[in-house]
DNA sequence: GTAGGGTTAG
């Protein structure tokens, strides 16, 4: 209002001084751009004013949009001071949008190569570490290295760090070996980025080196090193830590305190973070964060909920932290009205808030929510960020929607190696393995390195469409071409694709040879594959593994009954069934959503809760009649339970993604698809129970289960495979 | 005037 008045009784007589405060207090970008206007037309318009200008913009905010009217006003500055180039690189390499450093960078380059001095380069580093944007961090060194700046300890120390983020942690590491004082700047940036490329267990050596070399660690130190216990679940590393600490009179801030509690959480021991956080007189925001955060990594989303609901001080990071507790403990729903709340109360969230909202979208599943939520992001002006396009791309491919997710792919103005994992992975779990695979090959030839996560998105692929030799190559140019070692899931994939083509000795081979333990997920990848394929003492094998890792897993339950039930071993099946009565204790509940014209509806097998129940019931009769017509034999061998054939024909009927397949057929509008997302898998026979609705019905149905897609029209679904 | 600490996508 202020602000207004003084516009209003503005002149063209304004003085140098006079613009120099209205700058100096504005507050809005629309105020700079009044201001900007009525210093073009006045008397007075300088180099000096718009310099002026670009400096309250930077000082103004981090949107998108003032960061770009910075960088316009700054282009009309003909010969603009150094001083003035590094505030604004310093600015945008803080900014969303540190790419624009590096726009700025060249542009600055083509215009004289002297616009930068030595100040100039920890915010380009800076902006390059988070890009990740190698290639010019090593024109940005040999810069630096020409202009001889590299004895400024600020450029070293940005630079190791640059090397670190990049995932050159050797060359990081001989940067910093050349550094005669390191001080304790560099040490945290060598140690963090020790931590950054997974090796926690260095970054504890190297603290132990920088305590005998004699310097002095302070409390941010501690804190990288606390949290590196934490990732190496080394406890009691951590609380020698807290006694040198207290040893050393080191003051125990709230930093620190954040740093403990994370460290407990990680290791398991919320209850040793709970005994601090009780002794506190006073509970900083961040220590409470810290607290939310802990519960909700170990899924005890309930005292997280406690925590946040009693601080009486909230900020739009402890509501991030609420959000994604929510969201990454299997709660989107709880996740998505939270980041609602939030909105009602006006706070206003950043790009990783909308990390977790988007990824809570994800696993709801749904189309309509999803869209929802790439409008609020492009309104919002988050729709530029890398981040949050690379969780677009994601979000898409789990609520079925395989254009959109390339869509915004494409689209992209830049790309890092999780942009390209997550479009591989999004064509892998739609059953696309072709485009998987050559997306691959062209994010090689775009010189992206891919990493372990790209090559699980590829192997899959590989597997489900039983492409053997393609995988065998893939998972040997991993380790020997991109040095990458294989971690159980690679394994995992590979054991897999073996045991789809049927090459049961091959995955035996590998599941002995490799460095792990084999895990749940590779011995029912080769029961299935024995119960496919007619090997009853192998299946047999793999099952009694797969109960001893977990004695309650339904599958392995079912396929040992079956293989004992064909060689009459009667007693053997009285024993698994009585197993089978036992569980059902901490088993998941199967339940289906089905999304009808944006609004989502939740059934279980067999329930009754839906308003519109009878007429679904209805509906299935129907249905089932039909698909008769054309072959339909329900099948039973998914029912786990112990009862009379027929009652098992019933009941597989009653499966909740057949309810939500039928409520689809009630409800949705002409021509549209049926999208219905499922916690657990499908079953076979609801698998070729919605292949044949797609057929009779003339409807397009898509299911996404917990491992896969299920596009299914006419008839055909395109996963081809079912096990 | 320059570097490191609470939420973070595959």
């Amino acid at each position: 209002m202020a602000m207004d008045m003084a516009m209003a009784t503005m002149s063209h007589t304004h003085t140098h001084h006079q613009f120099q405060t209205l700058l100096s207090s504005s507050t809005t970008l629309s105020h700079l751009k009044q201001i900007h206007a009525q210093i073009l037309h006045s008397n007075c318009n300088s180099n000096t004013l718009l310099s002026k200008l670009v400096l309250s913009s930077c000082t103004l905010s981090s949107s998108s949009s003032t960061l770009h009217y910075a960088l316009s006003v700054f282009s009309q500055i003909p010969n603009p001071p150094t001083h003035l180039s590094n505030q604004l690189l310093r600015h945008l390499s803080r900014s969303p949008l540190p790419d624009k450093t590096l726009f700025l960078y060249h542009n600055l380059r083509t215009i004289n190569a002297f616009t930068l001095d030595r100040f100039s380069f920890p915010p380009l580093l800076k902006a390059v570490s988070k890009l990740s944007a190698f290639s010019h961090g090593l024109e940005i060194h040999g810069l630096a290295s020409k202009l001889g700046f590299l004895s400024d300890p600020f450029i070293q120390t940005g630079l190791i760090a640059m090397y670190a983020l990049c995932g050159r942690i050797m060359d990081a590491r001989l940067l910093f070996d050349k550094m005669s004082h390191p001080d304790a700047v560099a040490w945290n940036t060598i140690i963090d980025g020790y931590c950054q490329n997974g090796h926690y267990d260095d970054a504890l050596r190297l603290f132990e080196d920088m305590k005998n070399s004699g310097a002095k660690p302070d409390s941010v130190i501690i804190c990288t090193v606390l949290s590196a216990c934490g990732h190496a679940r080394n406890i009691k590393y951590g609380r020698s830590v807290l006694e040198f600490v207290k040893d050393n009179g080191l003051a125990i801030d709230s930093y620190l305190q954040t740093a403990l509690i994370n460290m407990y959480a990680n290791c398991g021991a919320m209850e040793l973070a709970r005994e601090i956080y009780d002794g506190l007189s006073s509970k900083h925001l961040i220590v409470s964060t810290a607290m939310i955060s802990g519960y909700a990594k170990l899924g005890m989303t309930k005292d997280a909920r406690v925590i946040f609901d009693q601080m009486i001080e909230k900020d739009f990071i402890c509501w991030s932290a609420m959000i994604s507790g929510y969201s990454e403990s299997d709660q989107p729903q709880e996740a998505l009205k939270l980041f609602n709340e939030m909105l009602r109360k006006r706070i206003v969230p950043d790009q990783i808030t909308m990390l977790s909202v988007i990824s809570a979208c994800s696993n709801v599943g749904t189309l309509g929510q999803a869209k929802w939520i790439h409008t609020y992001v492009d309104r919002n002006g988050f729709g530029r960020a890398l981040s949050v396009n690379n969780a677009l791309i994601d979000m898409y491919a789990k609520c079925g929607n395989l254009v959109k997710a390339r869509e915004v792919f494409e689209n992209m103005p830049r790309k890092n190696v999780i942009s390209w994992s997550s479009m591989i992975n999004a064509f892998a779990m739609h059953g696309n393995a072709n485009s998987a695979i050559n997306l691959f090959h062209r994010m090689k030839e775009e010189n992206i390195e891919p990493n372990g996560v790209t090559f699980i998105g590829v192997l899959y692929a590989c597997g489900h469409a039983g492409l053997v030799e393609e995988g065998q190559k893939l998972f040997s140019s991993m380790v020997n071409e991109h040095r990458i070692s294989p971690t159980r899931e690679h394994y995992g994939c590979m054991v897999d694709l073996y045991c789809r083509a049927n090459l049961l000795r091959k995955a035996i081979e590998l599941i002995e040879t490799m460095p792990f333990a084999p895990n749940v997920i590779i011995w029912g990848s080769l029961m299935s594959a024995c119960q496919i394929h007619g090997e009853a003492e192998l299946g047999e094998f793999a099952a009694k593994r797969l109960l001893e890792l977990e004695p309650g897993h339904d599958g392995a339950l079912v396929v040992l009954s079956n293989i004992y039930a064909k060689e009459r071993r009667w007693n053997d099946v009285g024993l698994i069934r009585k197993s089978m009565s036992y569980k059902g204790v901490s088993k998941e509940k199967a339940c289906s959503r089905v999304e009808i014209n944006n609004e989502v509806h939740t059934f279980m097998m067999a329930d009754r809760y839906h308003k519109q129940s009878d007429e679904i019931y209805q509906k299935l009769d129907e249905v089932v009649s039909q698909l008769k017509l054309v072959g339909y034999k329900p099948s039973t061998s998914s029912i786990l339970i112990d009862l009379e054939e027929e009652d098992k024909k019933e009941l597989v009927l009653w499966h909740s993604e057949k309810l939500a397949v039928c409520y689809g057929l009630i409800s949705r509008r002409k021509e549209s698809c049926i999208h219905i997302v499922k916690n657990l898998r499908i079953c076979e026979d609801c698998h070729s129970f919605m292949k044949l609705i797609s057929k009779v019905y003339q409807v397009e149905i898509v299911v996404r289960d917990r491992t896969r897609f299920h596009h299914c029209s006419s008839g055909v679904c395109s996963c081809k495979d079912y096990w």
